[in-house]
DNA sequence: TTGTAGGCGTTATCAA
DNA sequence: TTGATAACGCCTACAA
């Protein structure tokens, strides 16, 4: 592979290189004509501008970072696959590049790899999901003046653009619901207690239980690791007590998975013995015996609205859409006892 | 943010540049004192390598690429987390980084993004998946003379690095299996024709009815695309002929959940009147209803096996495990009548 | 409208 | 053992 430069297509067509580059850069001070040359002369000869030389120059890397918030070695919570899909197809109109990377947040690791991309200057900016109350990246990021965007579920402090989703409303619509289904003993599946998200949906529980003038029981509260298996062990503590829920919503599509598993094994009769919910909305909820209601969230678009802040927020640009609110979808099925969809 | 650099470093201490430099890369011709000096002062000024710098001096990117091959805008297949989970794992090994696209196999963008990455130095080498027959991209990358290394499913013609699932071997047993359930229709649930995967569980399938005294009927198959709704589809179709089959093998887990959803409003009782297989071994395959029986193969590993063989092919080690073959492993569970396991 | 030249931060090849 | 210096390929003031 004979790499081919500025410098080569300038020899054989007899300019300078800083005529080249400007003519390929399409400047106007650079004629018509040559300008026709060089873009064909260069087509012809397969160039391609070297990306490092180019970073190097003008000091940005026209990349942006994703760094994976996977705690187990085996995880494939199918969110992440569309998420990805999303960032690519956006990043790749822009042109940036994507760089992908995973850490279990917290870790030492986790810090190190944020750090390291944005001062070797790897990537302009980065993309943030899976918060933590008071996330260090915020601050961290905020103060190195290094761009990034957040899928976020809590108005916290802080100016930075961001995708935001009403978990919390969701979930009150979604209680509301149950309830009218007569479902009255509604238990509460969560996560990790320093996710945003947890956070977010556990208010929201609260919320809807007072407002639909239902007692809150700490019995009814149990916590996963948002996966199947981490759903599946929460569930059985939860439907072994004395008096067990007849609903069970859950803080993600996975964990619901797990829930139905442990009540399959039980006998009990989904949407009449128990109800159970998720939060997401991916495809394979469409697929459960029974099929799983679930708050739906347009996971695919929103990753492509957090590059796409994130790219004129790089640029300087400033765009209105400053801060984007989704309102999940409450998608009824079977397994609340809702009609068939 | 101020970048600091080998400059700075130098100055700093009153060293050279070139001093700086080497002693930050480990030269053994530098004094062991100076190199404790300028180690710790560069940990202490928080430098991190500009990497525009270094690719363009060095010519390489320290990078590795790889292309999902998604169709649909919403596609949300579990493989994909877990396999980016592992080259991501491995990739922060090594040292390199892990750029990621998107692109839909065939399609002309396809094309512009791997001769862009390899022209454009990007990357150093890219992983290939879902391979097709006489994949362009096999000799495209082989006459660029760039590095790859494929996840493949038939021993093709060409020598380059591969990790390779006994596909064909993996359903041979399946079809063994449910033979000695007693299930004697069996149906096969496909993928794309032009997919490698598509034709060694094709071919696998067909020798697996040879081998038990099975005839082959043309009505018994049908081809959906992956995904959840493409099973759905398929298995609504093969469920609804005259002479309907007693068991359905898939491509992929993600399609057998379709199955299943259409097995369930059929009110078909699963593993008796109908039995049920996918392939690749997914979390969620363990949680469905009824669980589901599957080839496993470790998509996590299978990922880091790969990156591992390309970096020693960028780097040009020869290492003996230039060809890995992996060997699915049956989990029978209760979709094929299996005892629950 | 085009050519010239300096420099982005590193690494590597010389001398010293 | 260290210091100067020339690239790597591109962009961009400035000069012509």
């Amino acid at each position: 592979m004979m790499t081919v430069t500025i410098r080569d297509i300038a020899k054989k067509l007899g300019l300078s290189i800083g005529a080249v580059s400007r003519a390929l850069d399409g400047y106007p001070d650079i004629s018509e004509e040559t300008r026709q040359r060089v873009v064909e002369a260069a087509k012809e000869m397969g160039y391609v501008p070297n990306q490092a030389a180019r970073h190097l120059r003008r000091q940005k890397a026209d990349a942006i970072g994703y760094i994976l918030p996977a705690s187990t070695p085996r995880f494939t919570d199918p969110f992440f696959s569309e998420f990805i899909a999303g960032l690519g197809d956006e990043t790749s109109q822009h042109p940036y590049d994507l760089l992908i990377s995973i850490a279990s947040p917290g870790e030492e690791l986790e810090k190190r790899i944020y750090q390291d991309w944005a001062h070797s200057r790897k990537v302009d900016g980065f993309i943030l999901t899976h918060m933590h109350l008071n996330d260090w990246r915020v601050s961290y990021l905020s103060e190195i003046r290094t761009p990034f965007t957040a899928l976020e579920s809590i108005s916290e402090a802080g100016e930075f653009p961001r995708v935001e989703v009403n978990r919390q409303g969701g979930m009150l619509e979604l209680i509301d619901h149950l309830c009218r289904q007569g479902f009255h003993r509604i238990a509460y599946l969560g996560g990790p207690s320093e996710l945003q998200i947890q956070a977010a949906l556990y208010e929201g529980y609260l919320r809807g239980l007072e407002r639909n003038g239902l007692d809150f029981h700490q019995g009814l509260v149990s916590f996963g690791d948002l996966t199947c298996v981490g759903g599946y062990e929460a569930s059985k503590r939860l439907l072994s007590i004395a008096n067990p829920p007849d609903a069970i919503v859950c803080i993600n599509d996975e964990s619901a998975f797990g829930v139905l598993h442990a009540a399959h094994e039980m006998n009990l009769s989904m949407g009449k013995d128990l109800a159970v919910a998720g939060f997401d909305g991916v495809q394979e909820t469409k697929f459960t015996e029974p099929p799983l209601t679930t708050l739906d969230i347009p996971v695919y678009d929103i990753a492509r609205q957090l590059v796409k802040m994130l790219v004129s927020e790089i640029q300087g640009v400033k765009i209105p859409e400053h801060q984007v609110v989704y309102q999940p979808r409450l998608l009824v099925r079977e397994s609340t006892g809702g009609n068939p969809s």
